[in-house]
RNA sequence: GCCGGGAUGGCGGAACAGGUAGACGCGUUGGUCUCAAAAACCAAUGGCCAUUUGGCCGUGGGGGUUCGAUUCCCCCUCCCGGCACCA
């Protein structure tokens, strides 16, 4: 008989959202165990069957952990600013509050309908006011702390979108939503200093237990070089420029300078000949887009300035040009070319005639342009026929001993765009006065968005609160306008870079959370979402939570201990789902058919959790079929089937459920579901064949079942006899003596090569093994004849002779 | 181009730490039940050869180390993710 998933899953969902089975507060006389989701986006599109995939994985760890005596922190909340809201309210005028309350109601429902054991009393909301508050006020202590500041910046402007974008809402140039061209512009905009922790957050990734690639990623991203800084006095000219180089050692081959066109000095170092084509140049750099910056344009371009700058290894004279290739917003805008040594200054000097000098020998047969890796010093006065390494620190030395340069250390990372123009996020807390700009005092927050009628952007790049004036204005009692806040807002990723904070202590209204509860709950244990958050979220939470520990308002250094990326699940035809593809399976109809316990165990039966897989609704049923051969076997349609004694279990089936108590533990520790519901399956196989399921088997049985399916589990729970939930049953315990094999199979093999299988007792000896095998039949006849030169036997595993 | 990850039956995937490749599930085939079908249950299922015992081949391709390689080393191909003139 079928089970019937509907009765049973409202039935326990009703139970523990009624006695608050999950909630949670803290125990010092328990160990904590933090597990959290990467909260979710409430789109009005709803879940697809791939967006719960980490959420089932989380669930299962955190009923694991409270069964193995943890006391387990697991929040689900919203983060629920965004521009999907704020579009829809252009378009139709509904307030992006009401069109995110109905996208959040969905996404609970949809959530809850699939078990999830969340402390939902800790449901947070990053469009709230009190969320804002907090949030604001953490802004305020980077502010106070020197790390926000407003700058003229070259911004990402989509004149289409009319809107400021952030350097990851630009792909190849253009806009990540729409496609559309993207040009720098500048504009005033707040920014963070990430910079200054460039270094903490390099060094903290050695701390934490993140996969390999998002560790490797994030220190790409952060982008650290060591070289020198090295000066070059300009002819005729008392100013120096200082460029930065990682390869001082070939600084003898240094035939020209390269500025960005932005650079400061360029206007000064042009002469009067070059005036035309270098303000020509400049012109055309600047209006050229992201996208003709860098794909299409791969031919190197530039022009001369006129000048020229002394060599300060050699005092030779070389050309400084500008070009393109070099950015402003590196290192020092300027480089030293050495075209003998990078492939860019190669082009470069053949495309306009530079002279090319190799600093490193290369070998006869070399035949490629630029040399870049290692070899002997040559031209290179005293650094001759020391290699690379060393030669950089001689050049180093000499550098910073003749006055000349120093080492340095530069970074890819650049500070961080915080400022959006838009309605939908929250209010940047400054008022800006004739001579300056003053934060708002903590009583004065939460600063919330004002009630306006249009959503669309100013068109000037202010965002739609510019247009409010009576929330803009600060007038005097006199009535005289003295102040005008700031109109920008934070971006989406502010909410998220504190959250998992807020949900340890939620309802605080006096501070963001306390510091007992903080320090009893973090670091999180665990932290599973998705890979595309690899670099920005988890690198600006990071950033936001070194600060917050410098200040001393959190206990540890790095948020998040254990980080893990699930899979994405993709559609039937192999393909990423999408609406245009038509290949999006909904949760809800699944649900339906199947149950959640179904959909849970599938999408952990799929696959390794971190791998791409197809969806497969056969596979499902396959897991539904499972469920329902579980149930058939021990339940009937009013409790335990005929099939349930109170009868010992035989030494097979204790030996089984050892061995499965074990498996299981191990895989759900090493977030290895997939091997772990194997094991499961074989199990039930067993249970199964018995005509006799003893009762105590069943009851720890489906206290490893719980984790999974825990609707199914709870059922046949209160059918064992049981009042209360199985949430807080402890773990069974398996024991290796009886989890052990007595009979095992040995493979022998006759040169590698398997030719028999001998089933002998687990404690025979070596010798004994041997002669065993060599009295094989099968294996008289491979040796008969033959001379065997070696004896290999591997314990309980198998026995090889070689023979000639 | 650079960095990271991957490639195992018809499909999703297993395989301790170098030790019987293909667990578990799907699919397929045959059977039971049925008037029939579905569901359920039982059995078989990597390929090739062989009437059976059995033999050979087989973890993207090529080499190597080893008694033994999906696993370690070298070279190559393809796929996925990220970065992309970062000096």
């Amino acid at each position: 008989m079928n089970y019937n998933h509907k009765k049973i899953e409202s039935k326990w969902q009703a139970f523990w959202d009624e006695y608050k089975t999950f909630k949670v507060t803290e125990d010092e006389h328990k160990p904590k165990y933090y597990v959290l989701d990467m909260f979710p986006y409430p789109s009005g599109a709803g879940l697809h069957v791939g967006h719960p995939l980490g959420y089932i994985a989380t669930d299962i760890v955190a009923r694991y952990k409270r069964m193995k005596g943890f006391n387990v922190l697991h929040p689900m909340g919203w983060d629920a600013f965004g521009l999907p809201a704020e579009q829809y309210a252009i378009k139709t005028g509904t307030h992006p509050q009401e069109t995110t309350k109905k996208n959040i109601d969905n996404f609970r429902r949809q959530i809850k309908m699939l078990g999830f054991s969340y402390d939902w009393d800790r449901e947070i909301n990053t469009t709230d006011a009190v969320y804002v508050k907090w949030t604001q006020w953490i802004f305020l202590q980077l502010y106070k702390k020197g790390l926000a500041y407003e700058a003229e910046v070259p911004v990402n402007w989509c004149p289409e979108l009319k809107a400021v974008l952030a350097n990851e809402e630009v792909v190849d140039g253009k806009s990540d939503i729409g496609g559309h061209p993207v040009y720098r512009v500048p504009m005033r905009q707040w920014m963070l200093k990430i910079t200054d922790y460039a270094e903490s957050l390099l060094s903290g990734l050695d701390e934490v237990d993140w996969p390999h690639s998002v560790k490797e990623l994030q220190r790409n991203w952060i982008g650290r070089s060591e070289g020198a800084d090295v000066d070059f006095p300009i002819e005729n000219s008392d100013k120096i420029i200082t460029v930065f180089t990682t390869r001082p050692d070939t600084l003898f081959g240094a035939t020209y300078m390269v500025l960005a066109p932005e650079h400061p000095f360029v206007d000064e170092l042009t002469t009067v000949d070059q005036k035309e084509s270098v303000k020509e140049y400049k012109e055309t750099a600047s209006r050229k887009s992201d996208l003709e910056r860098g794909e299409l344009n791969k031919e190197k371009t530039g022009v001369f300035t006129g000048s020229y700058a002394m060599n300060p290894a050699n005092d030779e004279k070389i050309p400084i040009w500008i070009a393109d290739y070099v950015l402003m917003s590196y290192g020092t805008g300027a480089i030293m070319a050495v075209p003998g040594q990078d492939q860019r200054d190669w082009d470069f000097a053949t495309e306009f005639d530079l002279p090319i000098i190799r600093t490193v020998e290369i070998t006869d047969d070399y035949d490629g342009e630029a040399f870049t890796g290692d070899g002997l010093a040559i031209n290179s006065g005293f650094l001759n026929g020391l290699y690379v390494d060393d030669a950089k620190k001689i050049m180093i030395k000499w550098l910073e001993t003749e006055g000349k340069g120093k080492g340095a250390i530069r970074y890819k990372l650049r500070d961080w765009l915080f400022s959006r123009q838009r309605y939908w996020g929250e209010p940047i807390p400054i008022i800006h006065y004739d001579d300056e700009s003053k934060p708002l005092e903590d009583s004065e927050l939460p600063l919330e968005l004002p009630e306006i009628e249009k959503y669309e952007p100013s068109g000037t790049g202010e965002s739609p609160l510019a247009n409010i004036k009576e929330w803009v204005e600060i007038k005097n009692d006199g009535g005289e306008v003295i102040g005008l806040r700031e109109t920008n807002t934070m971006p989406q990723w502010a909410g998220s870079c504190w959250y998992y904070l807020r949900y340890i202590d939620p309802a605080n209204i006096d501070h963001p959370w306390d510091k007992d509860k903080e320090s009893y709950w973090m670091p999180v244990d665990l932290y599973i979402g998705g890979a595309e958050h690899a670099v920005l979220h988890l690198l600006y939470a990071r950033f936001w939570h070194h600060v917050l520990h410098d200040l001393g308002f959190v206990s540890t250094r790095e948020p998040f201990q254990k980080l893990f990326n699930q899979g994405m699940i993709l559609g039937e035809d192999g393909l990423k789902m999408s609406k245009s593809r038509g290949n999006v399976i909904n949760p809800d109809a699944i649900v339906n058919e199947f149950g959640a316990d179904s959909m849970r165990l599938y999408e952990m039966f799929m696959g390794p959790l971190d791998k791409a897989k197809p969806w497969n609704t056969k596979g499902l049923q396959g897991c539904s079929r499972f469920i329902n051969k579980l149930w058939s076997k021990v339940c009937s349609s009013d409790g335990l089937s005929s099939y349930i004694t109170e009868d010992a279990p035989n030494d097979e089936t204790v030996k089984l459920l050892h061995q499965t108590i074990k498996k299981i533990g191990e895989d759900v520790e090493n977030l290895r579901f997939n091997t772990a519901i194997s094991q499961m399956m074989i199990f039930t196989n067993h249970l199964i064949t018995l005509d006799h399921v003893p009762k105590s088997v069943l009851e720890t049985f489906v206290k490893l079942l719980a984790p999974f399916i825990p609707h199914v589990s709870e059922e046949i729970w209160e059918y064992l006899g049981h009042n209360e939930s199985i949430t807080y049953e402890s773990w069974p315990e398996f024991d290796e003596a009886l989890a052990k094999e007595d009979l095992i199979t040995i493979a022998i093999q006759v040169n590698g090569k398997l030719r028999a299988n001998i089933e002998i007792s687990a404690d025979t000896e070596k010798k004994d093994v041997l002669s065993i095998a060599k009295d094989n039949d099968r294996i008289k006849a491979y040796l008969d004849g033959n001379e065997i030169i070696k004896e290999i036997y591997v314990e309980g595993r198998l026995v090889n002779f070689v023979v000639k």
